[in-house]
RNA sequence: CGGGGUAUGGCCCAGUCCGGUUAAGGCGCCUGCUUUGGGAGCAGGAGACCGCAAGUUCGAAUCUUGCUACCCCGACCA
């Protein structure tokens, strides 16, 4: 089994610390909790926006973009969305600076607004500020945007992919006519969601309802996806919320229906972020580094040739084209590693650590009989194949290996998955890590409780049908309904 | 904001208690030769005003004082 992967220092590997992303910090605080993306962590991210995005346009939403800074002012119209963002914004209060007395540069203090501006921890309020001049009649609505973009909150500790100061998201914003069409709106994205981390990301997800206390700023019901580490914790890994009219009212965002009443819209708000990206590493990698789904990895083959000459390597590069152009046509992306500057060894290591799922290396040896050694990261096994007819096989392991990463996580999660029916069963699986069904009374305060004996908390209550009647493993108290319960990140 | 810890070449770090030649080692980097089917070997080389500021001293990475930054645990959170 792959040790715990937890984002931790002491458990830094250079593939996750290294390789995938540099959290260079900047001797200055200001940058503190930031990260640098570096090219192969970004590509990671590009790929999923280009996925999500055209899922997004499969549903009928539009991409648009919004201000970086928001008024301060806008912030006090939505009382609960202010309380759950006050704390962790960054404030823009000058705009200028000049030479200071020792020739350092200091802020200018004749230069500061007259309102400060709020550097976005999330849009909600200036989209809703725009969306109030957009829409006057029903026939304005549905309003279907979504924004890439990057936003930042001023967390108090930061963890690298899972919670750093800035980080790069996609948020959908949508203005409905009905409460039904709204809550199907924010029930379809959550969807949307769960159905890119089980067929793209290969990640096994829950999907539900969070509780009260989980409950996004500012919403009337909150849905999430939840997938599980390889250390037994939850990861929440995208959700979307059905806001009610709670923003339209803030906002004044008003409409004439058919009937000719004056009418609030109805409200939804969802979003994903390079968490995913964490999400994907957690979940999936090994002591050897990441292991990517075929689906998600932007190099799906590499070939490395080995050779002691310019003259094998001639040979070899002419059979790896042929390979390369083969593989292109199926829509697999390739690449031929043909460097002289590092050996066969050092390049199987790396491409191992960068995750790409399938490795081809050609020699001497393969030129003369016409193979291919064919090793797949994911199982981490070899085995020779013939030229002929190649190009078809590796399409096959590529799917092969999606499910094959599917399973293995799903397995994991079954396996660290429990019903729960007494306090003492419920502790002893929640300290040995994973997602435990217990029955709860449904109130604030014993969800508070379990939180602080046990640091579980709710990470969802299931949707749907899973109804039976149960006591609260903790009060007694009567229950309709198993929550899932667990630690998280 | 509470509690604990750390700061020495690009990276990991020894040395600090008990002050004393040129600040040690590993990784990485550069050059040459030999190598190339799982992270090469040997030889040579470059690279550090020891977090910042003051103080004590003939002499400070080491002792004193102040400051700053970062890390870990908690509250907060996608």
């Amino acid at each position: 089994m792959a040790k715990q992967l937890t984002p931790r220092k002491e458990n830094y590997s250079q593939w996750y610390n290294d390789l995938v992303i540099k959290a260079d910090l900047a001797e200055n605080s200001a940058v503190r909790g930031s990260m640098v993306v570096k090219p192969h962590g970004y590509a990671i991210w590009e790929k999923m926006q280009s996925i999500l995005d055209s899922m997004f346009k499969e549903t009928g939403h539009q991409n648009a973009y919004f201000p970086l800074f928001i008024p301060k002012s806008f912030f006090s119209k939505e009382a609960s969305h202010v309380e759950g963002f006050a704390k962790e914004c960054a404030v823009v209060t000058h705009y200028r600076l000049k030479n200071g007395e020792n020739g350092e540069i200091v802020v200018d203090e004749d230069a500061k607004l007259e309102e400060e501006l709020i550097v976005r921890p999330t849009s909600e309020t200036i989209i809703w500020d725009t969306y109030r001049k957009w829409v006057q009649s029903y026939r304005d609505l549905p309003i279907l945007v979504n924004q890439w973009a990057n936003v930042v909150r001023w967390e108090m500790r930061t963890r690298l992919f899972l919670r750093t100061a800035e980080f790069l998201w996609q948020e959908g914003h949508t203005a409905h006519e009905t409460e039904a069409e709204a809550i199907e709106e924010a029930e379809r994205m959550i969807g949307v969601y769960g159905e890119f981390a089980e067929k793209w990301l290969a990640l096994p997800v829950m999907t539900g309802l969070k509780s009260p206390n989980e409950r996004f700023a500012g919403a009337i019901e909150t849905y999430c996806i939840e997938a599980m580490m390889q250390d037994g914790k939850a990861l929440q890994a995208g959700t979307s919320h059905f806001l009610g009219q709670n923003f339209a009212k803030a906002f004044d965002v008003k409409f004439v229906s058919k009937e000719n009443t004056q009418e609030y819209v109805w409200a939804t708000s969802w979003g994903v972020s390079t968490r995913l990206v964490g999400a994907l590493i957690m979940a999936h990698s090994d002591d050897n580094g990441l292991v990517l789904p075929p689906k998600i990895a932007p190099i799906q083959v590499v070939i490395v040739p080995i050779f002691k000459n310019q003259e094998q390597l001639n040979a070899i590069s002419e059979v790896a084209e042929k390979i390369v152009n083969d593989l292109k046509a199926k829509g697999i992306s390739v690449k031929f590693d043909d460097r002289d500057t590092q050996k066969p060894g050092f390049k199987f290591a790396e491409w191992e650590m960068k995750g790409v799922p399938v490795r081809l290396a050609i020699g001497p040896r393969d030129i003369e009989n016409g193979t291919v050694e064919v090793a797949r990261r994911d199982t981490l096994e070899k085995e020779s194949l013939q030229l002929t007819g190649l190009s078809d096989k590796i399409e096959h392991l590529l799917d092969q290996i999606q499910d094959n990463i599917y399973q293995k996580a799903l397995s994991f999660r079954d396996e660290h998955t429990y019903n729960a029916d007494t306090w003492d069963e419920f502790c002893k699986y929640i300290e040995n890590g994973g997602f435990v069904y217990a029955h709860w009374d449904g109130t604030a305060e014993t969800e508070q409780k379990i939180k602080e004996k046990t640091k579980a908390t709710i990470r969802l209550i299931p949707m749907g049908d899973k109804f039976e009647d149960g006591k609260c493993i903790l009060t007694g108290n009567p229950s309709k309904q198993r929550v899932v319960f667990a630690k998280s990140y």
